[in-house]
DNA sequence: ATTCACTTACTTACTAGTCAGTAAGTGTGT
DNA sequence: ACACACTTACTGACTAGTAAGTAAGTGAAT
């Protein structure tokens, strides 16, 4: 995988050699942003291009041009969306120390109020465990990191320092805010997803402080 | 629920009127068997009926012969590994009280054994929140009485009545184990899913009882 | 003049579901 | 005990739909 050039670049259709035109950047975006729609609403598998290609004005053959392959699309997707999380805290800071925990909390909040995203994440987490799925390594690499960086911050936060119980911290973290998105996609009025990312947080801080 | 009215009642070819033959529930069992392993490793919308077929020793006619319809076999698939699930605990004793938490402890260490009876439930599960999917009733009534029942035995060992506390209680720790799974399979060197899932039951109670 | 961003027009590969037919039962009446 | 009427459990062939990918071409911008 990866390197799709200087991210999120155009370039699939064959060797790209002058430079891509103007409106090029915003035809991809809005393929881009129909994918995260029909891949979110029907998973990848059964996610057609014609809809993503309909819902963003061209032909799934115009598409093709863009990305290559339906298995393009889904990498440069998933590649957009992180770019777009990222952008989207403010002067593009990096979020360290304990502001960290406090931007998960608020991240889960906002998503209550995005269905969609919340939605692809779950259908294509899912589906990536699969056999051969082209998102596999995406999210693999994905949650180690995560995992990796919550572990880090919560050192921080609690000054403990007992490695696995970091990472296992970590990862029952993040176990908590996916799984909650599944329960919350099957009946909204039925989880409090911030509540209870919250109550959860507080907890494993004071344990891991008390422990330290 | 249940009927499984000698076992797996076959119907669906029409209305049935005789009895069926003396192999047919053995040979349903096996299509039932191996659509948990093709749906399990490609999940429902890529797992193909001629591959179900195939592992069963039939052609995909035979298959929707028995179950009418792919959609048909789906949900009869579920029921069927809930009646093994429950038909594994001894004697068919239904768990109650304290006993049921260490009966799902004892079901993550299970499960990390089993990892084809994982993938399918995680790649269905979140397969299931897309539009229309024919196992989202079936994801959502489990999910709400795993939900209920889990708060009522918490609420048991506690003392605790905090209803929604309970209910938050029960919703975190099915959202640990679903997450976990997820990880699991990604990385399965990565998490050690029954003693986290241990330490966070334990946290939890402990926690309840304080407040109790 | 050439390249880019597409479209139109296919091709190839599957796949769920239908249908007609067949061999092997099942149950009843005699 | 046996034949008759009927059912079940399939198979094989086919249909109709869908979906990804390809090839050739067209107009606009550089």
């Amino acid at each position: 995988m990866v390197d799709t050039t200087r991210a999120g670049a155009p370039k699939p259709a064959a060797e790209r050699v002058q430079r891509p035109q103007a409106r090029t950047t915003e035809r991809r975006e809005a393929v881009l942003k129909a994918a995260l729609n029909v891949f979110g609403a029907r998973g990848y598998n059964k996610g057609a291009l014609v809809e993503v290609a309909e819902q963003a004005g061209m032909t799934h053959a115009g598409v093709l041009h863009h990305f290559g392959s339906k298995e393009g699309l889904l990498v440069a997707m998933l590649k957009y969306r992180d770019g777009e999380e990222v952008a989207g805290i403010p002067e593009r800071a990096q979020v360290e120390g304990p502001a960290f925990l406090q931007h998960l909390v608020d991240t889960v909040e906002e998503n209550t109020h995005r269905r969609g995203v919340v939605q692809a994440y779950s259908v294509l987490s899912g589906e990536s465990v699969t056999d051969g799925h082209p998102a596999h390594d995406y999210f693999q690499t994905r949650t180690e990191g995560l995992r990796t960086k919550i572990a880090g911050v919560l050192g921080e936060v609690s000054g403990n320092t007992d490695a696995q119980e970091l990472r296992d911290s970590a990862t029952s973290l993040i176990a908590i805010m996916d799984g909650l998105q599944v329960q919350w996609l099957l009946d909204p009025d039925a989880v409090d997803m911030p509540r209870i990312v919250g109550r959860a947080m507080d907890e494993l801080v004071e344990r891991l402080r008390a422990e330290a």
